[in-house]
DNA sequence: CTAGACTCGGAAAGCGTTTACTTTCGCACC
DNA sequence: GGTGCGAAAGTAAACGCTTTCCGAGTCTAG
C-alpha cells in the first residue's frame, strides 16, 4: 500500500506538505503543491479514508439499518437514502437486521467508528436495542418505528389515516363487510394500520371488523386469501396491510374462482411499482417510500453537521394518498384503463 | 465518545489488559477479565473499528458499486451479496455510480482504507477506470462487465446464451418476424443479448434481424412497443432485452389494441419478480440475479482471504433458463394458468 | 534458599493521517 | 544593521486501537 510517506519521499517533502498540498490547506508554493501532485499521481497516491477520519472525525459515511432488503419497498427506500446521499456527498452503509434485533445491535457496534449517523428502521418490538447499541453520540434518524419507545427523531408515514382513508373509500364505495389482512404481529406499522381500518369501521354501521392473520410477504397473502375465500359469510371487501399481500391475496381469490372487483374488492397498501400491473391494477394507498427515506436522510444530514439542532425531536409524518385502480371496482372496465406509464 | 483509556480507568487496569480481555487474545486472569468486561458493559464501549482497522489491516467490509440502485433487478443482487456477505460476516456498503465513470472513479477513492474488496457492475464502456482508480491490492471481482477490458475476476449470467435459446424458442412456436428491443448503447449486457438474437436468426429462414432502440427502461420499453405497434409490417413477434422494458412495451400495445400474444408475442430478460404479474404473465429468461451475486460475494471473500488465490481470473458464467409463461402463446388460456406461488 | 520457568499486566511502538507548533528564511522598516 | 514579521516548510503530537516486548511477581525444583 502506497502511504503519505511514499509521497513525500518522491516529491522530496515532508509528509505535512504533502497533506497540506493536496488538501489545499495552509500554505505551500505552487511549484512545490505541483511536485507533490505529479507525485500523488505517478503514485496512484489515495489516502487512507480510515486513519483520516480517525483525526478528522468525520467518515462521512451513514447506515441505513433495515429489517430486510428484499422487495421493491425497501429498494424504494435505499433509492430514495440514496439519491440524498449522494447529493450530500455521503456514503451508504446498507445492513439488514433480519428482525433480529440481537442482529441488529451486533451490526450497529461493528459500524461504530465508521459512520457518521444512522438511519434505522425497526418497526417490530425490538426496538429497545437501540437503547443499549447504539451510541449516545451518534446522530440518529428512525424510520417508520416507533416514536415512544425511543427519543429520537422520527420520520413516519401516515399508516394510520391511510388505512383509515382506504377502509372509508371501501365503506364509500358501498362494501359493507370489509376483511382485513393484517401485517406482521408486533409491527409497529402493522398495527397502526389496522387501527386504521378499525377506526374507520367503527359506528360506520357496517358489518364489525375481520381481521386475518399475515406477514406482509406474498405467500401471506396467498394463505390469507385461501382463508378469506373459504369463508361462510364471505367480505365483499378485502383491504390488505400491504400490497405485496394483495397480489398474494390476488392470486389465491383468481384460483378459489372468486372474481376481482366483481366479486370482492381488494386494495393494497404502499402502492409499489408492481401495484400498476397486476390485473385488475390495485387500489391502494400511495406512500412516497423513495421521499420518505430522502427526507430521513436530509435530517439526518442535518443533524450531523449541527450537533446541537436535536430540539426538533418530535416526529414527522408523511402524507399518503389514496390512488385508485381496478381492484375495488371504481373503474368499468378494470384492468384496461389506468395501467398507464409510470409515474 | 467513550474509548479504550475509559474502560481502562474504571477497570483499573492498563489499556494492554482491556484489549486482551476483551478481544480473548494473550492471557489475562479471569477475575481481572471479567471486571473488564463489567466496565465495558457499565460504559457502553465499543471498540472504535476505524482505529481498529488502521492496525489489523482489516475492515470486515466490502463494497458493492453499482450502476444504479432503482428497480427489482438490483434489489435482488443486493439481496444476494447481502446474504452471502452477512453469511461471511462482512459488511455492505453500497454504492452507485450512475453510470458515470467519474463518479465511480471518487466514489472507489473514498472507499480506500475502509474496505477489504470490492464487487463492481461496470457494464458500460466507463470500465476502463477500474485501472485508474482502483489500487492494484484491493481485491475486485467484477459483475456482468466486459472481460477483456480487465484482469479481474468476473461472474457473469449467460446473456448471448439466453438470447438465443429466447430467439430459438419463438422460432420454434413459429413465429417469423423477429423483433428485438436493444438495451442501452454500449452496454455490455445489451451487446450480448443483441448477438446472441442475431445469431439465433442467421440462418433461421426467418426475416432479417429488426432491431429497436432501447435503455432497459420501462419507458424505453414503452417508447419501442409504440414504434413496433406503428410499423407498416408488423413483427409478429417482440424480445426484449429486459422485463422492464418487455412490461413497457407491453402498455403501449395494449393502448394501441395490439393483443398479446394473439396478435404479437412478447418476451423479456431476467425474470424478475413482476413478470409473473403482469397480464398476461411475462416469457423470459431466468437470470438467477440474487445467485449471481451470492457467488460473486463468495469469490471476492476467497480472494480476501488468500490474497494469493488469483490465478482463476476465468470469468464464470451462470446458466440462465427459460421460463415460458402466457405471453409467447405458449398456454392456452393465458395469464390465468401460470400466476401461480411465486417460486 | 535461590535459580529458573512461567504468568500476568504495563509501557510503548506503530498503523496513516491531520494539524498545532516550531523553525528557517527573506525582507521591509526604523 | 538590528528588529520584527510573514510566508513556507518541517517536527511532532494526537486520533484509538493492537501487539510486541519487557518487568515484576509467583511457583517449583534443585
Amino acid at each position: 500500500m502506497v502511504t503519505i510517506k511514499d509521497v513525500a519521499r518522491v516529491a522530496r517533502v515532508s509528509i505535512a506538505t504533502v497533506s497540506r498540498a493536496l488538501n489545499n490547506k495552509g500554505t505551500v508554493r505552487p511549484e512545490i503543491r505541483e511536485r507533490v501532485q505529479r507525485a500523488a499521481r505517478k503514485l496512484r497516491y489515495t489516502p487512507h479514508s480510515g486513519a483520516r477520519s480517525l483525526i478528522v472525525g468525520r467518515t462521512h459515511t451513514v447506515a441505513l439499518l433495515l429489517p430486510d432488503l428484499h422487495g421493491e419497498y425497501f429498494s424504494e427506500l435505499i433509492r430514495g437514502v440514496d439519491r440524498a446521499a449522494r447529493r450530500r456527498g455521503l456514503h451508504l452503509l446498507v445492513s439488514s437486521s433480519h428482525g433480529n434485533s440481537g442482529e441488529a445491535a451486533s451490526a450497529v457496534q461493528a459500524l461504530n467508528g465508521r459512520i457518521d449517523g444512522l438511519l434505522a428502521m425497526v418497526p417490530g418490538e425490538e426496538a429497545g436495542f437501540l437503547h443499549e447499541a447504539v451510541p449516545h453520540t451518534l446522530p440518529t434518524v428512525l424510520l417508520n418505528s416507533r416514536t415512544h419507545t425511543a427519543e429520537y427523531p422520527t420520520l413516519l408515514v401516515d399508516d394510520f389515516g391511510g388505512a383509515r382513508a382506504m377502509t372509508s373509500h371501501l365503506l364509500g364505495r358501498g362494501y359493507r363487510r370489509i376483511a382485513h389482512i393484517r401485517g406482521a404481529e408486533g409491527n409497529f406499522q402493522a398495527e397502526e394500520r389496522l387501527r386504521g381500518y378499525r377506526a374507520a369501521l367503527k359506528g360506520s354501521g357496517a358489518a364489525p371488523p375481520m381481521v386475518v392473520g399475515g406477514d406482509f410477504t406474498e405467500e401471506g397473502g396467498y394463505r390469507a386469501g385461501q382463508v378469506v375465500a373459504g369463508q361462510p359469510e364471505r367480505p365483499d371487501a378485502v383491504f390488505a396491510a400491504n400490497d405485496m399481500m394483495a397480489v398474494g391475496c390476488l392470486v389465491a381469490l383468481r384460483e378459489a374462482r372468486v372474481r376481482v372487483p366483481e366479486d370482492m374488492a381488494l386494495t393494497g397498501f404502499d402502492d409499489i411499482p408492481l401495484a400498476r400491473f397486476v390485473s385488475p391494477p390495485l387500489t391502494t394507498v400511495r406512500a412516497d417510500i423513495a421521499t420518505l427515506g430522502l427526507r430521513a436522510l436530509e435530517r439526518l444530514a442535518g443533524l450531523i453537521e449541527a450537533k446541537a439542532a436535536g430540539d426538533a425531536q418530535v416526529a414527522e409524518r408523511l402524507p399518503v394518498q389514496i390512488v385508485v385502480r381496478g381492484s375495488c371496482g371504481a373503474q368499468p372496465s378494470a384492468g384496461e384503463r389506468s395501467a398507464g406509464l409510470p409515474r
